[in-house]
DNA sequence: AGAAATTTGTCCGTATGTATC
DNA sequence: AGATACATACGGACAAATTTC
């Protein structure tokens, strides 16, 4: 049989499954996902294909794979269900230097520096944070 | 052949030489890279395993991918002799997630995330870091 | 405009290495 | 030590997007 791929590639198919099961509530968070060879018989896909799939969901956060344990499923906080709540938060601290930053400013380690921190998030998932350092009373 | 990996991955060591050349100028920002088919002749791996290296790249913003393109390097550090970007360096790494980090993208500790440090400059002086991490994409 | 060549994308099957229990 | 499961690597096949002729 050749190997049509119409629309979707069938790794995203699958993972949307996944990802469904594990919204619904079908999966658990924390559970363990059935392993790649029960769902390699499930979809009738190799392993390759799963194991894609997997990773999908392992880079959209709603899984964790260990090492000769298995893939778990995530606890999902977020409930918005209204439109992809695409909202930042900031938050605005004193930190202090580390080494690296310290260099870079040529300070001293230890020196407080301005941090201001802002993390995106497309629905629960953490799309992205920002950090900004600046020195004090200097903007 | 069998397929020992001992220490690094091939397809990482792969990934490491592209950057390499990518950060040394052998291959410019807006290049295409070797096709996937060269690099499997120069590598002598298979186009999985070439695919995977180019992966990791693209994972780390280093190159993008366009379907039936090919693959192009990208501009990591801003090149141009304007005023505006004078000054302005930017860096992307690897780095492992820490505890505020891993607690915010719901993953462990230790997890690699992409960190791309922006540092804006007056002169000698350092105004500002920006530091912006994100999980790595893709497969 | 159309056909062929090029290049990346997806999928399969298999084999072997490595980590965990 | 054995079983299970994930990680890496290979080779082949066809699909889809782009470029070239």
């Amino acid at each position: 049989m050749p190997t049509p791929h119409y629309g979707q590639p069938r790794y995203r198919t699958i993972a949307d499954e996944l990802k469904q099961r594990i919204e619904r509530g079908a999966i658990p968070p924390g559970a363990v996902l059935p392993t790649e060879s029960v769902l390699t018989a499930e979809f009738r896909a190799s392993r390759g294909t799963i194991r894609q799939a997997i990773s999908v969901l392992r880079d959209e956060g709603f899984v964790t794979t260990e090492h000769g344990r298995g893939t778990y499923a995530n606890a999902r906080t977020c409930n918005c269900n209204t439109d992809r709540c695409k909202g930042t938060k900031e938050r605005v601290n004193e930190v202090a230097a580390d080494a690296g930053l310290a260099a870079l400013f040529e300070v001293e380690v230890g020196t407080p520096l301005i941090e201001s921190e802002s993390i995106s998030r497309t629905g629960a998932r953490v799309e992205m944070v920002v950090r900004l350092y600046r020195l004090p009373r200097h903007d």
